[in-house]
RNA sequence: GGCCUGGUAGCCAAGUGGUAAGGCGGAGGUCUGCAAAACCUCUAUUCGCCGGUUCGAUCCCGGCCCAGGCCUCCA
């Protein structure tokens, strides 16, 4: 069995054969960088790292390229409203900014790095070449200065969203342009447009169209072909950009790659915010900041993992803590496999089967690689249950539910074959890194530098700053800890109770467990 | 008008032509100085409604009802 995804071009499941067996090609849509990331995209932006993770896993290589389409309209107008109105430039120092808080926000929410962002505007030259070249091969036209996409010009337009040219109504959306009058179809779109003196632009050399800045769908197609070749693996963005975006890129790019362009068009839905339209104008775009201040990382990432990434996503906060009250459930397991490693010799938690990090090795072989070290030990029956039914979740056009759902079964079977009394390291090594490794796919970082070299490396590090400070932290609490086992051993309740209070007030929870109190901090 | 989804327990959510994963919540229990937490067990005779095909349908087909998305702003 194989990976298999849900192709939007065929709509069907087929099976996932990259182009170049030893490369996945992916283009992303990323942000029109008018304004910060939001709750919506970091749906969309951690679906797409949970399949490049998964690919990893698999052991491919994943070549991602992700786009800022940083010259737009809306850009323009912000930067026309904003404090330096009318600068010249003002429109990138716009996109500049979001640029950076979106590359923050990925890194929070542990999206890893794509090999490259690309900015539309130092495309702008493979825009114009290409515009260019459709103009000469009939598929486009030009009415005062701006060029248009003669939809009519490509007889499969529409096949990829269903949008056929015969079935559109113009205008059903009430968004219809201004330049029906100017256009042969209301469909046609723009490749280029003439800028006005205070709008940015570039030349183009041609008579016709000497001036001017590049349509919005020209861009990616420009950027994803230079990027990744005439013909590659996989193209997505949210459900939203497949009408009229990528229909208009397989539009404009086939005349001059061939058919199909890209042989996996890929959508993940959007969040469901229960009949509350998320817009600026009502004020209640909630950002990755925002959000990340009522929901941990990984809070949110089990969460997104809930529901099938062609699901729409219900979302609100009590959904998100529900969600994580299960999820500590997993994290515990994790962390007490930990701690009882951690209190074992370093030479006793050696694993007696080396566990590699599959990257670097045959898709075929990478997880029967990895799999002999996660079976080991005592629980090796419920681990190989648990390999077979997460993998062949994931292989199903990635089923992250089923493969939650598997892990809490696994964590079920740790915990009733003895994972609290057990004390054969190898045994809990593997049973260690089995976890770890199969919630880093889902884009939960949290493995122990120490127990699992080869995973951390992997990691988006983002406590190395702290971690010095953190252990002396450990350190004053399990003082407070010992003072408090001092006053039990004693009788003396009152003050282990005056101390554990203390502690919860600092926002550190206490539990008294058979080997010892644990603690952990809560907000 | 065209295209497309989805309606599964109080809530979220998988899924299969052979009789319903998982999580939250809820109910018991174990442990505990007390707490808290944790762990264990239980929690849909039923999958929007009506027909049909079938030995058998939640899953296939037809009709109906309801909700939602897209048809050039949108992740």
């Amino acid at each position: 069995m194989a990976l298999q995804v849900f192709n939007t071009r065929t709509r069907r499941l087929e099976a996932f054969v990259p182009a170049d067996p030893h490369v996945v090609r992916i283009y992303t849509c990323g942000l029109t960088v008018y304004s910060a990331m939001h709750i919506g995209h970091a749906r969309t932006y951690c679906f797409w790292d949970v399949f490049r993770r998964y690919l990893e896993y698999r052991g491919q290589h994943v070549l991602s390229v992700i786009n800022y389409t940083d010259i737009d309209d809306r850009i323009i107008a912000k930067a026309a409203d904003g404090a330096d109105a009318g600068a010249p430039g003002g429109w990138l120092e716009v996109a500049e900014s979001v640029i950076a808080t979106f590359r923050r926000d990925c890194r929070a929410l542990r999206i890893k790095d794509y090999a490259a962002y690309t900015r539309a505007t130092d495309f702008v030259d493979a825009q114009i070449d290409m515009v260019r070249q459709l103009l000469a091969s009939g598929h486009a036209y030009v009415v005062d200065g701006e060029v248009f996409y003669d939809v009519q010009s490509f007889p499969r337009y529409g096949e990829l969203s269903g949008n056929t040219l015969d079935g559109q109504q113009a205008g059903a959306s009430g968004r219809v342009g201004e330049d029906l009058d100017r256009k042969r179809h209301p469909a046609d779109f723009t490749l280029w447009k003439p800028s006005t003196p205070e709008q940015p632009t570039w030349n183009t050399g041609e008579a016709a169209w000497p001036q001017g800045r590049p349509g919005w769908h020209i861009e990616c197609s420009a950027m994803a072909t230079a990027m990744l070749g005439r013909h590659f693996d996989v193209h997505g963005g949210a459900v939203d950009n497949l009408f009229p975006h990528h229909e208009n890129e397989v539009a404009q790019s086939e005349p001059l790659c061939g058919h199909p362009w890209v042989r996996y068009w890929m959508h993940p839905e959007h969040l469901d915010l229960r009949g509350v339209k998320m817009s600026k104008s009502l004020g209640n775009v909630i950002g990755i900041p925002d959000l990340l201040s009522r929901h941990r990382y990984d809070e949110i990432r089990w969460f997104f993992a809930s529901t099938h990434y062609r699901t729409k996503l219900a979302f609100s906060d009590e959904l998100i803590d529900a969600c994580a009250e299960g999820f500590k459930r997993i994290t515990r397991a994790v962390k007490l496999l930990a701690e009882r490693l951690r209190a074992v010799s370093p030479q006793a938690r050696a694993v007696p089967v080396r566990s590699r990090y599959a990257s670097m090795r045959a898709p075929e072989q990478a997880i029967p690689r990895e799999r002999e070290a996660f079976e080991h030990g005592v629980f090796g029956a419920a681990t190989r249950a648990f390999l077979d039914r997460f993998v062949a979740a994931m292989d199903a056009d990635l089923g992250c539910p089923q493969a939650t759902a598997a892990m809490f079964d696994y964590v079920g079977e740790l915990f009733a074959q003895g994972l609290e009394t057990i004390d054969d390291p190898p045994s809990l090594m593997a049973a260690y890194r089995c976890l770890t490794r199969h919630l880093h796919v889902l884009g939960v970082e949290t493995v122990d530098a120490e127990l699992y070299p080869e995973l951390a490396a992997d990691c988006l590090a983002t406590a190395d700053e702290g971690t010095q400070q953190l252990a002396e932290l450990r350190a004053v609490i399990d003082r407070m800890l010992e003072a408090r086992a001092e006053a039990r051993r004693s009788k003396d309740f009152a003050r282990a109770d005056a101390i554990r209070d203390l502690l919860k007030r600092a926002g550190v929870a206490v539990e008294d467990a058979p080997g010892g109190a644990r603690w952990e901090l809560v907000r």
